[in-house]
DNA sequence: TATCTTTATTTGACTAGTCAAGTGATCGGC
DNA sequence: GCCGATCACTTGACTAGTCAAATAAAGATA
Protein backbone atom coordinates (compact mmCIF):
# COMPACT_ATOMS: atom_id res chain seq x y z
CA UNK A 1 0.00 0.00 0.00
CA UNK A 2 0.86 3.39 0.24
CA UNK A 3 0.96 4.40 -3.55
CA UNK A 4 0.25 7.91 -4.59
CA UNK A 5 -1.59 8.18 -7.85
CA UNK A 6 -1.17 10.90 -10.48
CA UNK A 7 -4.77 12.69 -9.68
CA UNK A 8 -3.55 12.76 -5.33
CA UNK A 9 -0.78 14.69 -6.51
CA UNK A 10 -2.25 17.15 -8.51
CA UNK A 11 -5.06 17.22 -5.63
CA UNK A 12 -2.51 18.10 -2.76
CA UNK A 13 -0.82 20.53 -5.45
CA UNK A 14 -4.07 22.07 -5.69
CA UNK A 15 -5.22 22.49 -2.69
CA UNK A 16 -1.76 23.62 -1.04
CA UNK A 17 -2.02 26.64 -3.57
CA UNK A 18 -5.11 27.35 -2.82
CA UNK A 19 -4.35 27.30 1.06
CA UNK A 20 -1.52 29.60 0.55
CA UNK A 21 -2.20 31.85 -1.84
CA UNK A 22 -5.63 32.83 0.12
CA UNK A 23 -3.04 34.10 2.97
CA UNK A 24 -0.86 35.55 0.56
CA UNK A 25 -4.33 37.68 -0.59
CA UNK A 26 -5.32 37.95 2.83
CA UNK A 27 -2.34 39.57 3.63
CA UNK A 28 -2.31 41.56 0.65
CA UNK A 29 -5.88 43.26 1.00
CA UNK A 30 -5.37 43.56 5.22
CA UNK A 31 -4.68 47.26 4.81
CA UNK A 32 -7.99 47.78 3.12
CA UNK A 33 -9.89 46.10 6.41
CA UNK A 34 -11.34 43.70 4.73
CA UNK A 35 -10.75 40.18 3.98
CA UNK A 36 -10.08 38.46 0.47
CA UNK A 37 -12.95 36.08 1.05
CA UNK A 38 -15.27 39.49 1.47
CA UNK A 39 -13.93 41.53 -1.46
CA UNK A 40 -14.54 37.91 -3.42
CA UNK A 41 -18.31 38.49 -2.33
CA UNK A 42 -18.12 42.07 -2.86
CA UNK A 43 -16.82 41.79 -6.39
CA UNK A 44 -20.05 39.84 -7.20
CA UNK A 45 -22.76 41.70 -5.72
CA UNK A 46 -20.98 44.74 -8.01
CA UNK A 47 -21.58 42.37 -11.18
CA UNK A 48 -25.00 41.21 -10.73
CA UNK A 49 -26.26 43.65 -8.40
CA UNK A 50 -29.48 43.32 -7.15
CA UNK A 51 -29.54 39.82 -6.72
CA UNK A 52 -31.30 37.10 -4.12
CA UNK A 53 -28.96 35.56 -1.60
CA UNK A 54 -29.41 32.42 -3.00
CA UNK A 55 -29.06 33.58 -6.54
CA UNK A 56 -24.88 34.85 -4.84
CA UNK A 57 -24.90 31.93 -2.94
CA UNK A 58 -25.47 29.82 -6.18
CA UNK A 59 -22.38 32.18 -7.97
CA UNK A 60 -19.81 31.19 -4.99
CA UNK A 61 -20.88 27.79 -4.94
CA UNK A 62 -21.23 28.19 -0.91
CA UNK A 63 -24.28 26.61 1.16
CA UNK A 64 -27.94 29.04 2.28
CA UNK A 65 -26.20 28.86 5.68
CA UNK A 66 -22.39 30.23 4.74
CA UNK A 67 -24.04 33.39 2.84
CA UNK A 68 -26.14 34.38 5.52
CA UNK A 69 -23.66 34.53 7.73
CA UNK A 70 -21.14 36.09 5.38
CA UNK A 71 -23.89 38.99 4.69
CA UNK A 72 -24.37 39.64 7.85
CA UNK A 73 -20.90 40.23 8.65
CA UNK A 74 -20.64 42.52 5.13
CA UNK A 75 -23.88 44.46 6.73
CA UNK A 76 -22.63 45.06 10.24
CA UNK A 77 -19.24 46.60 8.20
CA UNK A 78 -21.95 48.82 6.29
CA UNK A 79 -20.68 47.45 3.16
CA UNK A 80 -24.18 45.82 1.58
CA UNK A 81 -27.75 46.50 2.30
CA UNK A 82 -30.80 43.51 2.28
CA UNK A 83 -34.13 45.24 0.27
CA UNK A 84 -37.04 43.11 1.75
CA UNK A 85 -39.11 42.10 -0.83
CA UNK A 86 -42.06 39.55 -0.79
CA UNK A 87 -40.11 36.58 0.77
CA UNK A 88 -36.76 37.52 -1.29
CA UNK A 89 -34.52 39.63 0.08
CA UNK A 90 -32.11 41.55 -3.03
CA UNK A 91 -28.53 41.91 -2.17
CA UNK A 92 -27.04 45.79 -3.42
CA UNK A 93 -23.95 47.50 -2.71
CA UNK A 94 -24.15 50.69 -0.36
CA UNK A 95 -22.02 53.39 -1.30
CA UNK A 96 -19.60 52.63 1.42
CA UNK A 97 -19.26 48.56 -0.17
CA UNK A 98 -18.90 50.52 -3.93
CA UNK A 99 -15.77 52.44 -2.61
CA UNK A 100 -14.57 49.99 -0.81
CA UNK A 101 -14.74 47.65 -4.17
CA UNK A 102 -13.15 49.88 -6.17
CA UNK A 103 -10.35 50.62 -3.96
CA UNK A 104 -9.65 47.61 -3.49
CA UNK A 105 -10.12 45.98 -6.95
CA UNK A 106 -6.86 46.92 -9.16
CA UNK A 107 -4.92 46.66 -5.85
CA UNK A 108 -6.25 42.18 -5.89
CA UNK A 109 -5.67 42.11 -9.80
CA UNK A 110 -2.49 43.25 -9.85
CA UNK A 111 -1.49 41.25 -6.94
CA UNK A 112 -2.95 37.86 -8.57
CA UNK A 113 -1.52 39.07 -12.07
CA UNK A 114 1.68 39.41 -10.60
CA UNK A 115 1.90 36.20 -8.84
CA UNK A 116 1.41 34.34 -11.63
CA UNK A 117 3.42 36.37 -14.31
CA UNK A 118 5.89 35.34 -12.16
CA UNK A 119 6.12 32.01 -12.41
CA UNK A 120 4.22 31.09 -15.84
CA UNK A 121 4.23 32.24 -19.25
CA UNK A 122 1.25 33.46 -21.49
CA UNK A 123 0.95 30.53 -23.10
CA UNK A 124 1.63 28.28 -19.81
CA UNK A 125 -1.89 30.40 -18.09
CA UNK A 126 -3.74 29.51 -20.57
CA UNK A 127 -2.82 25.77 -21.31
CA UNK A 128 -3.01 25.97 -17.63
CA UNK A 129 -6.82 27.49 -17.52
CA UNK A 130 -8.21 25.01 -19.83
CA UNK A 131 -7.60 22.30 -18.04
CA UNK A 132 -8.44 23.78 -14.57
CA UNK A 133 -11.79 24.77 -16.18
CA UNK A 134 -12.16 21.16 -17.30
CA UNK A 135 -12.12 19.43 -13.76
CA UNK A 136 -13.73 22.18 -12.19
CA UNK A 137 -16.60 21.84 -15.01
CA UNK A 138 -16.63 18.17 -14.34
CA UNK A 139 -16.60 18.70 -10.89
CA UNK A 140 -19.61 21.24 -10.31
CA UNK A 141 -21.61 19.03 -12.21
CA UNK A 142 -20.77 16.23 -10.18
CA UNK A 143 -21.98 18.07 -7.37
CA UNK A 144 -25.16 18.91 -8.76
CA UNK A 145 -26.22 15.57 -9.09
CA UNK B 1 -13.09 48.92 -14.97
CA UNK B 2 -14.48 45.68 -14.40
CA UNK B 3 -11.96 43.72 -16.41
CA UNK B 4 -10.63 39.88 -15.54
CA UNK B 5 -7.47 38.85 -15.89
CA UNK B 6 -6.08 35.62 -17.02
CA UNK B 7 -5.02 34.91 -13.87
CA UNK B 8 -7.75 35.67 -12.14
CA UNK B 9 -10.02 33.76 -13.98
CA UNK B 10 -7.54 31.01 -13.24
CA UNK B 11 -7.46 32.25 -9.59
CA UNK B 12 -11.31 31.78 -9.14
CA UNK B 13 -11.69 28.54 -11.08
CA UNK B 14 -8.72 26.87 -8.75
CA UNK B 15 -10.82 28.14 -5.82
CA UNK B 16 -13.94 26.53 -6.82
CA UNK B 17 -12.92 23.25 -7.56
CA UNK B 18 -10.99 23.05 -4.33
CA UNK B 19 -13.87 23.75 -2.61
CA UNK B 20 -16.05 21.78 -4.06
CA UNK B 21 -14.06 18.55 -4.74
CA UNK B 22 -13.30 19.14 -0.79
CA UNK B 23 -17.79 18.57 -0.10
CA UNK B 24 -17.30 15.65 -2.92
CA UNK B 25 -14.57 14.27 -0.79
CA UNK B 26 -16.20 14.47 2.60
CA UNK B 27 -19.13 13.29 1.56
CA UNK B 28 -17.26 10.26 0.10
CA UNK B 29 -15.47 9.50 3.30
CA UNK B 30 -18.80 10.42 5.35
CA UNK B 31 -19.69 6.60 5.88
CA UNK B 32 -15.95 5.95 7.50
CA UNK B 33 -16.72 8.77 10.01
CA UNK B 34 -14.04 10.91 9.22
CA UNK B 35 -13.85 14.20 7.43
CA UNK B 36 -11.51 14.80 4.08
CA UNK B 37 -8.97 17.06 6.47
CA UNK B 38 -8.55 14.86 9.16
CA UNK B 39 -7.81 12.10 6.70
CA UNK B 40 -4.97 13.99 5.18
CA UNK B 41 -3.62 14.28 8.20
CA UNK B 42 -3.72 11.01 9.34
CA UNK B 43 -2.26 9.78 6.39
CA UNK B 44 0.44 12.46 6.55
CA UNK B 45 1.44 11.39 9.83
CA UNK B 46 1.06 7.27 8.63
CA UNK B 47 3.88 8.72 5.87
CA UNK B 48 6.22 10.40 8.15
CA UNK B 49 6.16 9.24 11.91
CA UNK B 50 6.92 10.23 14.36
CA UNK B 51 6.93 13.34 13.89
CA UNK B 52 6.77 16.99 15.76
CA UNK B 53 3.60 19.07 15.72
CA UNK B 54 5.75 21.57 14.51
CA UNK B 55 6.98 19.49 11.43
CA UNK B 56 3.29 18.11 10.67
CA UNK B 57 2.21 21.54 10.93
CA UNK B 58 4.48 22.51 8.16
CA UNK B 59 4.14 19.67 6.09
CA UNK B 60 0.16 20.64 5.67
CA UNK B 61 0.97 24.14 5.42
CA UNK B 62 -1.32 25.00 8.64
CA UNK B 63 -0.58 27.26 11.72
CA UNK B 64 0.81 25.72 14.49
CA UNK B 65 -2.40 26.92 16.64
CA UNK B 66 -4.22 25.24 13.50
CA UNK B 67 -2.30 21.60 13.76
CA UNK B 68 -3.38 21.84 17.81
CA UNK B 69 -6.76 21.96 17.14
CA UNK B 70 -6.53 19.13 15.20
CA UNK B 71 -4.57 17.10 16.87
CA UNK B 72 -6.99 17.96 19.63
CA UNK B 73 -10.31 15.97 17.82
CA UNK B 74 -8.32 13.52 16.46
CA UNK B 75 -6.95 12.32 19.98
CA UNK B 76 -10.46 12.61 21.55
CA UNK B 77 -11.72 10.77 18.80
CA UNK B 78 -8.28 7.96 19.79
CA UNK B 79 -6.48 8.19 16.04
CA UNK B 80 -3.24 9.10 17.42
CA UNK B 81 -1.32 9.95 20.48
CA UNK B 82 0.94 12.37 21.42
CA UNK B 83 4.23 11.20 23.31
CA UNK B 84 5.92 14.30 25.53
CA UNK B 85 9.62 14.23 25.51
CA UNK B 86 11.39 17.29 26.60
CA UNK B 87 9.41 20.23 24.95
CA UNK B 88 8.57 18.11 22.00
CA UNK B 89 5.46 16.17 21.33
CA UNK B 90 5.87 13.24 18.94
CA UNK B 91 2.77 12.30 17.02
CA UNK B 92 2.11 8.78 16.31
CA UNK B 93 -1.03 6.73 14.93
CA UNK B 94 -2.63 4.48 17.77
CA UNK B 95 -3.64 1.25 16.62
CA UNK B 96 -7.33 2.90 15.44
CA UNK B 97 -5.91 5.23 13.63
CA UNK B 98 -3.59 3.07 11.48
CA UNK B 99 -6.87 0.50 10.94
CA UNK B 100 -8.69 4.06 10.06
CA UNK B 101 -6.17 5.00 7.30
CA UNK B 102 -5.43 1.44 6.12
CA UNK B 103 -9.67 1.42 5.66
CA UNK B 104 -10.28 5.05 4.36
CA UNK B 105 -6.87 4.77 1.66
CA UNK B 106 -7.74 2.91 -1.07
CA UNK B 107 -11.01 4.08 -1.04
CA UNK B 108 -10.10 7.62 -1.35
CA UNK B 109 -7.28 7.41 -3.53
CA UNK B 110 -9.47 5.61 -6.21
CA UNK B 111 -12.02 8.40 -5.66
CA UNK B 112 -10.02 11.03 -6.42
CA UNK B 113 -8.51 9.37 -9.60
CA UNK B 114 -11.75 9.16 -11.19
CA UNK B 115 -12.86 12.33 -10.49
CA UNK B 116 -9.79 13.45 -13.01
CA UNK B 117 -10.02 10.69 -15.64
CA UNK B 118 -13.09 10.79 -15.78
CA UNK B 119 -12.38 14.98 -17.82
CA UNK B 120 -8.91 14.26 -18.42
CA UNK B 121 -6.61 12.06 -20.48
CA UNK B 122 -3.47 11.13 -18.70
CA UNK B 123 -1.29 13.63 -21.00
CA UNK B 124 -3.52 16.71 -19.93
CA UNK B 125 -3.04 15.09 -16.39
CA UNK B 126 0.71 15.03 -16.63
CA UNK B 127 0.48 19.21 -17.80
CA UNK B 128 -1.98 19.93 -15.31
CA UNK B 129 0.41 18.20 -12.42
CA UNK B 130 3.28 20.01 -13.73
CA UNK B 131 1.91 23.35 -14.04
CA UNK B 132 -0.02 23.55 -10.82
CA UNK B 133 2.91 22.34 -9.37
CA UNK B 134 5.14 25.73 -10.80
CA UNK B 135 2.73 27.78 -9.04
CA UNK B 136 2.40 26.15 -6.00
CA UNK B 137 6.06 25.71 -5.34
CA UNK B 138 6.54 30.01 -6.03
CA UNK B 139 3.35 30.71 -3.85
CA UNK B 140 5.04 28.47 -1.05
CA UNK B 141 8.42 30.56 -1.83
CA UNK B 142 6.59 33.58 -1.71
CA UNK B 143 5.21 33.20 1.42
CA UNK B 144 8.18 32.05 3.16
CA UNK B 145 9.79 35.66 2.32
C1' DT C 1 22.90 30.36 39.91
C1' DA C 2 19.53 33.69 38.50
C1' DT C 3 17.73 35.75 34.55
C1' DC C 4 16.97 36.27 29.71
C1' DT C 5 15.92 34.17 25.05
C1' DT C 6 14.25 30.83 22.23
C1' DT C 7 11.34 26.96 20.93
C1' DA C 8 7.04 24.16 21.18
C1' DT C 9 2.56 24.15 22.11
C1' DT C 10 -1.93 26.04 23.73
C1' DT C 11 -5.67 29.16 24.01
C1' DG C 12 -8.95 33.20 23.21
C1' DA C 13 -11.39 35.68 19.97
C1' DC C 14 -12.36 35.62 15.26
C1' DT C 15 -13.61 34.45 10.12
C1' DA C 16 -15.53 31.11 7.10
C1' DG C 17 -17.73 27.46 6.18
C1' DT C 18 -20.93 22.83 6.79
C1' DC C 19 -25.52 20.42 7.72
C1' DA C 20 -29.93 20.09 9.62
C1' DA C 21 -33.67 21.88 12.05
C1' DG C 22 -36.49 26.07 12.66
C1' DT C 23 -39.15 30.37 11.04
C1' DG C 24 -42.19 32.84 8.16
C1' DA C 25 -44.27 34.12 4.24
C1' DT C 26 -46.68 33.01 -0.07
C1' DC C 27 -49.07 29.95 -3.05
C1' DG C 28 -51.85 25.84 -4.92
C1' DG C 29 -55.66 22.58 -3.96
C1' DC C 30 -59.93 21.49 -2.39
C1' DG D 1 -61.13 30.51 2.83
C1' DC D 2 -58.35 27.35 5.57
C1' DC D 3 -54.38 23.91 5.21
C1' DG D 4 -50.39 21.98 3.91
C1' DA D 5 -46.29 22.40 0.70
C1' DT D 6 -42.67 25.05 -0.73
C1' DC D 7 -39.40 28.74 -0.89
C1' DA D 8 -35.99 32.05 1.16
C1' DC D 9 -33.63 32.77 4.85
C1' DT D 10 -31.80 32.15 9.75
C1' DT D 11 -29.78 29.75 13.50
C1' DG D 12 -27.47 26.13 16.54
C1' DA D 13 -23.84 23.10 16.92
C1' DC D 14 -19.86 21.86 14.63
C1' DT D 15 -15.19 21.56 11.85
C1' DA D 16 -11.27 24.04 10.23
C1' DG D 17 -8.61 27.49 10.10
C1' DT D 18 -6.22 32.45 11.38
C1' DC D 19 -3.37 35.63 14.45
C1' DA D 20 -1.60 37.10 18.66
C1' DA D 21 -0.88 36.64 23.39
C1' DA D 22 0.08 33.24 27.10
C1' DT D 23 2.58 29.31 29.06
C1' DA D 24 6.22 26.24 29.85
C1' DA D 25 10.48 24.08 29.41
C1' DA D 26 15.24 24.33 27.83
C1' DG D 27 19.50 26.54 26.87
C1' DA D 28 22.64 30.49 26.90
C1' DT D 29 24.68 34.37 29.37
C1' DA D 30 26.71 37.01 32.70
Amino acid sequence: MRKNTLASLIWVRMTRFTHQSALLSNDNVKKYDITAAQFDVLNQIGTYQPLSQSELADKITISAGGISRMLGRLEREGYIKRNVEWKTKWISLTEKGQEKLEEVFEHQLDFQTSLMDECLTKAEQKELYALVTKVQKHTEKKLNT
